[in-house]
Formats: C-alpha cells, sequence, structure tokens
DNA sequence: AGTCGTTTGTCCGAAAACGGCTAGAGGAGT
DNA sequence: ACTCCTCTAGCCGTTTTCGGACAAACGACT
C-alpha cells in the first residue's frame, strides 16, 4: 500500500493505492480509518497523482467525474454492491438510502446501506455523499458531517 | 407435524414426522430440541408406525438399517451433506469427525461437522451416535452421553 | 395544512462467540 | 525413548449479538 498526502480546498486528505488502483481517500478524523501503519509514503506513484490531479479539477469545478483505477475490493460483496451503485448517481443529484436500497433489488436493507456507506473507502470518488436521508436531513458522514456539507455545496455551485 | 411416544428399551423417545417423512426421533432432554408445541399426537401416523416398529426391531438386534421415508429438509445444505455422509457408516462400526470432513470434500471443517452432527434430528435413524473422536473417546451426544454408549454397545453385541 | 422534534418499529449485514475437533508441542513420569 | 497429559493454535459453519449515515407515525406548534 502506497500513500500521499493532499493539501485540497475543504482540508488534507489521504490518498492511498494499492497495485490494483486507488484503494483509498480519507479525510481527517475519518471513522474507521484503521492508520497508515506499514503503508509506503511515495509522491510520485502513478495513481495517487492522478487522483490528486482530477481531484483538484474537481474542487476547482473543472471536472465532474472520475475515471483512474479504483480498488474496492476491501469491501463485502454486499458492500461493493451498494459502492457500485453509489457511483450511478450523477454530479451534483443527490439520492437517498431508501431509493439506494431500491436499486440493490434489497428494499428493506435500508439501514445496511448506510452502513455499508459509512465504510465507503473512497469518499469523494464513490459519491457517499449525495446520499441523504428520505427526508433531506444529510444525517452522517463518515469524514464528518461538515465535509459533507461542503461537497455538496460545492457541486450545487458548479451543477 | 405429528409425533408419537416410543417407549424403547433405552428410554422414552418422541418419533416426529411430516408430510415428508419421518422428521425428528428426540431423547428426554434433547439438546437443541425445541418442543413439540403445535404438533399433532396421532398414533395411527404411517410412517410413525413404521419408525416404531423399526426402532423395536433395532433394539432387539433384528434389524441394522432403516427403510422409510424421512424428511431431513430441515437442515442447512451444510447440514444435511453431513447427515447424508452420516448413513454411509455401517451398523456397528465408527467413524471419526476428522474422516467425515474429508468424506464430504472439507477436510478442516472439522467442528463444523460436529456442529452439525449435534443438529441431527433423526437420532439412531441417522447414525450420528457412529462418529468419535479421532483418539476414540466419545466425546458428545445430543441425547446424552449415556445413551451414546448404550447404543454402541448395543451394535457391537448384534454385529 | 405544514413543519419540526421525538418516539417507536424494524430490518439488515457485520462481527463476535460458540461448539460433539485435532494435530502438534512441551512436560512429567516411567 | 516412550507413553500419557495438558495446552495451544488453527479451522469452519452456525448462532447470537450488535449497532446503525432509516423511516413512518405522532403530537405540538405555527
Amino acid at each position: 500500500m502506497y500513500y500521499m498526502n493532499y493539501q485540497s480546498p475543504i482540508g488534507p486528505l489521504l490518498l492511498a493505492a494499492s497495485d490494483q488502483g486507488l484503494s483509498g481517500v480519507y479525510f481527517e478524523h475519518h471513522k474507521h480509518f484503521k492508520g497508515s501503519a506499514g503503508w509506503q509514503e511515495h509522491e510520485q506513484h502513478l495513481v495517487l497523482q492522478l487522483a490528486r490531479q482530477q481531484l483538484q479539477a474537481y474542487f476547482a469545478g473543472q471536472r465532474q467525474d472520475f475515471d483512474l483505477p479504483l480498488d474496492l475490493s476491501s469491501g463485502t460483496s454486499f458492500q461493493q454492491e451498494v459502492w457500485t451503485a453509489l457511483r450511478q448517481i450523477p454530479f451534483a443529484k443527490t439520492s437517498s438510502y431508501a431509493a439506494l436500497a431500491q436499486e440493490i433489488q434489497r428494499p428493506k436493507a435500508i439501514r445496511a446501506v448506510g452502513a455499508a456507506n459509512g465504510r465507503n473507502p473512497l469518499s469523494i470518488i464513490v459519491p457517499c455523499h449525495r446520499v441523504i436521508a428520505s427526508n433531506g436531513a444529510l444525517t452522517g458522514y463518515a469524514g464528518g458531517l461538515k465535509n459533507k456539507e461542503s461537497l455538496l455545496a460545492l457541486e450545487k455551485k458548479f451543477a
């Protein structure tokens, strides 16, 4: 595992990659983040550089979709299913946990979807921030609600 | 579900049957037995009568294999696999948990085999009593170790 | 009627605990 | 050396427990 730090406009991010692709984008105090012990800092890593560039463009309003190899193999099959569904939500749109549950053919797995959402390792890239409660509340974000709010505001601005 | 009581030579047994066949043979204080609440006592039930007859013959040393419709649908697919393998152990022979695990092509699922063994609903008929530890110890029996011992002694006597 | 809290009802997947085990390692006593 | 113990570390399907990024219903207050 390789990693790099990236000072984004909304705060420092930790980017991580395996040989398969980008495997993590973590905020500070990111919930469930286990730490980078044993990882290797690598500023020149191709995928990490790609990720940084594309994120930079995203924050500048010049990019709405990401295009680089991802490694989501860390998740269970259920989680991967959820994360895949997440990537279908377009820039500046939002969806609800219930809607997402429908999407993956498990209408009653609403809270489970929430949980899987919280375990998404690729913040921003896999847009879990676009999922809000049925009543419109933001309800939660592993990277901190504040950041979720920022991201949604940013997307609204550049929509 | 229908049931009948049977006073066997080694103590009272509860015989149970569904429309598919014999589904249970329980000792007193049988581990995991959930009780017969909601079941219908039925002395004339064909399968139950068959079971009683054959058990009676078994205890008298006049029968070594059972022949009547069984309903093992209650188990998981793994458990059914184990129970099927159990039925291959001939009268008066014994096998070990490890050997049984080999038998079902999962050499390392030894403890799982033990667990599945403990969930066998058809005591005696599906001869889980013929499975002992690799070192020869009896190690356990849902119907009570005492009964396991009796059954093994009985089979040895009539072998 | 709307809206905002609160309460209550449920449901899942994940993680941890639990056995009807066993081969292997180390000790103690012949 | 060898037997006989005890202890330990793996192993694996099931069961149980846990915890939550929900949602619908309710009531109070505009």
